[in-house]
RNA sequence: GGCCCGUUGGUCAAGCGGUUAAGACAUCACCCUUUCACGGUGGUAACAUGGGUUCGAUUCCCGUACGGGUCACCA
């Protein structure tokens, strides 16, 4: 076979050498020990938060060798690409904090673009003419109803299923019928000519696995698909090549086809980069464990998170906690330090997939939330609310001055006393509303109807805003006690009997008709910020 | 099914041949308290299993079980 021919038949065109690539992206500037890493989704408009967890490690391990992030779009599968998909993906990762120093739609340097697969279509095609020039790329004629029936054969055999050794039949097939069908316009794909020997396995050092056995690949695998794109494989090795990845940090799916990745790294010449193959994000399903699924679990894409209206920042203390066991106890120690001067190590990360824990994200969420100050809460509250909340919860802003003041005095944001109140943005937009509106009950009183009428009554009576709160409770016990209630817990429990209850299902009567429910903060603080006004006018509601 | 990886409380996990086997979340009890939230104190709860190696194995080796990943012209 003459492959030099063959390489001009099925490439006609002349592209540059291959040094000439080599030149043209070479190899980058960086202090010895800086990582360069990527991200590389396919646009498929769908991310979640594996993917975010994946994001984290490689921001991380980038920044804090003081090397790159670059973001590279897979858009090599036609079938996927959703419009908007790219636009939405940067947007989700910047909610999240995700700093990239170049790549697709970033403004960084483009020195090593472009950053879209479909748009680097020639350089893969100069690879893979150089390949076929050396004899390790060969054209593959066979349609799928035939691999298909290959592997149905191999299946039945119990052989290893794929297009290897004696049944990959276009490896060496007569240069007259390769011509041929090139002449009748059959459609092709390229596929690499493996030269692995399967029966060899050797020791290969993952960043976060450690040492793994691996198989060396005898798969004749597509490079190039009959669209002329090439396939993930080829893609990952020339443009983290090109691109200069000293460290591909990825799902641990993609550990069964690092052979491959490895030959073709190995035939082109291109030194090897590190890698790392952490392990997914678990999620029960039933009784088993499983990874995250894009298609099962759109309650866990990055959009919820957001819609939801949880803090990007908890979300990411929550990533760090799982990527790296010794974050949380460091973070507990120094709450207020940024997040950049823990010292993540890709050696700390986990070997085994940890499960998604949406209790201990909660729990997460409502401690980062009281941390935050009373402005920085209502800005994330404002951003929340003008984005998914509902219209009457985008007036709520109408007087910051207000909100501020029921978040700071009632709340306690920003303050010393912390309440750990709010989860979300959104539950606290519901939690917030008896400042605003009239309140609709949600909980039920406890005492009966005309006793009820009676607290409210004479509490009216004697009711002042002008009252600190321990006058203002005083009154509260008066009310009790007048009405055959204990005004003194200690009372009420030393002898249930002689009581109808005791002051706090007066306080309780006296909570729900002004807020609709049984639990809320400190009920004088509220009532000070509703003011006088509005808090008669809410009780003499209620009776 | 083949190949690869993993297995410490319900969950995330420290541990790297000798420990009363940390800590966090969840859970339970109590304290604080006008409710809730916070905070405090304490409790329940774990080395998958069988063989080795060793004076001694959670820790090292082998088998078994269980769980996960993967076997495309998808990434």
């Amino acid at each position: 076979m003459d492959f030099e021919k063959l390489a001009a038949r099925l490439f006609p065109k002349e592209y540059p050498a291959l040094e000439w690539y080599e030149e043209r992206y070479p190899l980058r500037a960086l202090e010895k020990g800086a990582e360069v890493t990527r991200l590389a989704p396919s646009p498929t408009g769908f991310i979640h938060l594996g993917n975010l967890f994946v994001a984290i490690a490689n921001e991380r391990i980038a920044h804090e060798s003081g090397g790159v992030l670059y973001l590279r779009i897979e858009d090599t599968d036609l079938k996927r690409k959703v419009d908007g998909a790219v636009e939405a993906v940067i947007a989700a990762l910047k909610y999240f904090d995700i700093q990239f120093d170049e790549g697709a739609e970033i403004g960084g340097s483009d020195a090593y673009a472009p950053w879209y697969q479909r748009q680097r279509a020639e350089i893969y095609h100069a690879y893979v003419k150089e390949l076929v020039r050396r004899g390790r790329a060969y054209p593959c004629f066979c349609t799928e109803e035939e691999l298909a029936a290959l592997r149905e054969v191999q299946t039945a055999n119990k052989e290893i299923t794929g297009y290897y050794g004696k049944y990959a039949k276009w490896r060496d097939a007569r240069e007259e019928e390769v011509y041929a069908a090139l002449d009748a316009g059959k459609p092709y794909v390229i596929r690499l000519r493996s030269m692995g020997d399967p029966a060899h396995k050797f020791t290969f050092h993952d960043e976060i696995k450690g040492d793994v056995t691996v198989t060396e690949n005898d798969q004749d695998v597509v490079i190039l698909k009959s669209d002329g794109i090439p396939t993930y494989h080829f893609a990952h090795a020339v443009d983290d090549h090109l691109m200069r990845t000293t460290l591909v940090i990825r799902g641990e799916e993609w550990l069964a086809s690092l052979p491959i990745h490895l030959e073709l790294f190995d035939t082109l010449g291109f030194r090897r980069p590190k890698y790392g193959h952490n392990c997914s994000l678990m999620k029960m399903d039933g009784a088993s464990k499983r990874k995250l699924s894009k298609r099962k679990d759109p309650e866990l894409s990055l959009s919820f998170y957001r819609q939801e209206g949880y803090h990007p920042y908890a979300v990411k203390v929550y990533m760090l906690t799982l990527l790296n066991s010794d974050f949380e106890e460091w973070h507990l120690k120094f709450p207020e330090k940024p997040l950049t001067e823990f010292k993540f190590r890709i050696s700390k990360m986990s070997k085994s997939g940890a499960l998604f824990d949406l209790d201990k994200l909660n729990d997460i969420s409502k401690t980062e939330l009281s941390r935050l100050s009373a402005e920085e809460m209502l800005a994330f509250l404002k951003e929340w609310a003008m984005e998914f909340g509902t219209e009457e919860e985008k007036g709520y802003f109408a007087d910051e001055g207000y909100l501020l003041k029921a978040l700071t005095l009632c709340m306690g944001i920003g303050g010393k006393k912390r309440r750990k109140d709010f989860i979300t943005a959104k539950q606290a937009m519901e939690e917030l509303r008896y400042f605003f509106a009239a309140p609709a009950r949600r909980d039920e009183y406890r005492v009966d109807g005309e006793t009820r009428a009676a607290i409210l009554s004479e509490f009216l009576s004697s009711y002042s805003a002008a009252d600190d709160a321990q006058v203002w409770f005083a009154k509260v016990k008066e009310v009790a006690s007048k009405l055959g209630f204990a005004a003194e817990m200690r009372d009420y429990k030393a002898d249930l009997a002689a009581y109808k209850g005791s002051v706090s299902d007066v306080a309780e009567v006296l909570r729900i008709a002004t807020t609709g429910r049984a639990n809320t903060p400190d009920l004088w603080t509220i009532m000070q910020i509703l003011g006088e006004e509005c808090v008669v006018a809410r009780i003499k509601a209620a009776i």
